[in-house]
DNA sequence: TGGGTTCTTGCACCCGATCCAAAAACCCGG
DNA sequence: CCGGGTTTTTGGATCGGGTGCAAGAACCCA
């Protein structure tokens, strides 16, 4: 996705072209649309050579995401350490993922969802979307594996995964009068994982 | 995503290309993979010229979706035309899921889907997914509409196609000896579901 | 002052995708 | 059997995202 940046303190230091390119891309992108303005543009009213922005971004579409990517890996993350407290890992699941809900600045709401047919981004954020979203449903099908056969774990992944985009997705488009996000992820998340409790007697 | 045929009787009748295509194509993946495969290789072996592929296929990653595609469409469909049977139209989802589920040939496994590594499939198939899942949301989402709030239509829609997604996986991965694909999408779409039964009463 | 390291840049290239105009192949009415 | 109307095929051009590479620039430290 985006490119972790080590912060080097030797070496050539980095002309903070970062934030740059990101606002250059913002206005663009609000001027003529996302798919009518290329990289170069970009990097043009940043300053920068075209080249550089592949040092920042992996890809044009990683723009889409700045302001969901952090939450997304500390939700990865904090999948992969949360340790064993107590309760089911299918209960703490939910907890975990509340949490970090209820940790997403409410101030970032990604421009390129809410205004996406405004700007164009419909399909480069569908194709950009699975990348995020299958190692969020790998992180959570790995938390739940050890309690859960592969087979439910998976699908238990794919269902969170589907219901935390029906929530964000809902609280994007609530508009400026939204609630917080846990709110939204809440209402889609406990029904759809709550008939995945005590299965064990039963399909599995 | 891919072209429809409208097959018709007058003008310049199409060579048969399209079938000479997927042959060409599932060829040569085959032989070097997908991404190095480029679309003029294709077209190439299949004794066309490049820009006829574009009247077969939307883009080189329909390619991948030939076995899927149909069923795909068969249920969109079958959504939207379903008349007012009985029970609610939760249960005549899942009811109207297997159903297209049990008619999809078993012969038709992706190879796309089954052999990712080996092809290297994955980055295309990725991006190349939400266009098919996103219809299908889209469809279950307005065909629960009538009894469901909006936010809860839209729920169940990316819920269940989170279930779909991973039933079929799960068919998919069983290897030659699998079991029908009703099967392993009714065992991930029935938990997925169990919780939005009742939910009037609750978090509506 | 001279490495070693990292960032930047230019250049070349590949490939998927789109657009357009011309030619080819067919059907049918006259 | 000839000449529109229609559709497919094709070539040519263009665009833009993404990759690879090698040279140079900017910095730190010994």
């Amino acid at each position: 996705m985006t490119e972790a940046s080590p912060a080097a303190r030797v070496g050539r230091p980095r002309r903070s072209s970062r934030q740059m390119l990101e606002d250059a891309a913002a206005e663009l992108f609000l001027e003529q649309g996302y798919p009518a303005t290329s990289i170069e543009q970009i990097t043009q009213r940043a300053g920068v050579s075209r080249n550089t922005f592949f040092n920042y971004f992996g890809a044009k579409s990683d723009l889409l995401w700045i302001d969901l990517d952090p939450s997304i890996a500390a939700l990865v993350t904090a999948l992969g350490a949360s340790g064993s407290e107590e309760g089911t890992r299918l209960e703490r699941l939910t907890t975990l993922i509340l949490a970090v809900a209820a940790e997403h600045p409410a101030s970032r709401v990604p421009w390129a969802l809410s205004q996406v047919e405004l700007m164009g981004t419909r399909a480069d954020l569908e194709a950009s979307a699975p990348a995020r979203l299958l190692a969020l449903a790998e992180a959570i099908q790995t938390f739940v594996a050890p309690e859960e056969s592969e087979f439910i774990a998976r699908t238990i992944g794919s269902v969170a995964v589907g219901a935390i985009a029906a929530g964000v997705g809902a609280w994007i488009a609530a508009g400026v009068r939204r609630d917080r996000l846990e709110t939204y992820v809440a209402a889609a998340l406990r029904p759809a994982l709550a008939g995945f409790t005590n299965l064990a007697k039963g399909t599995r």
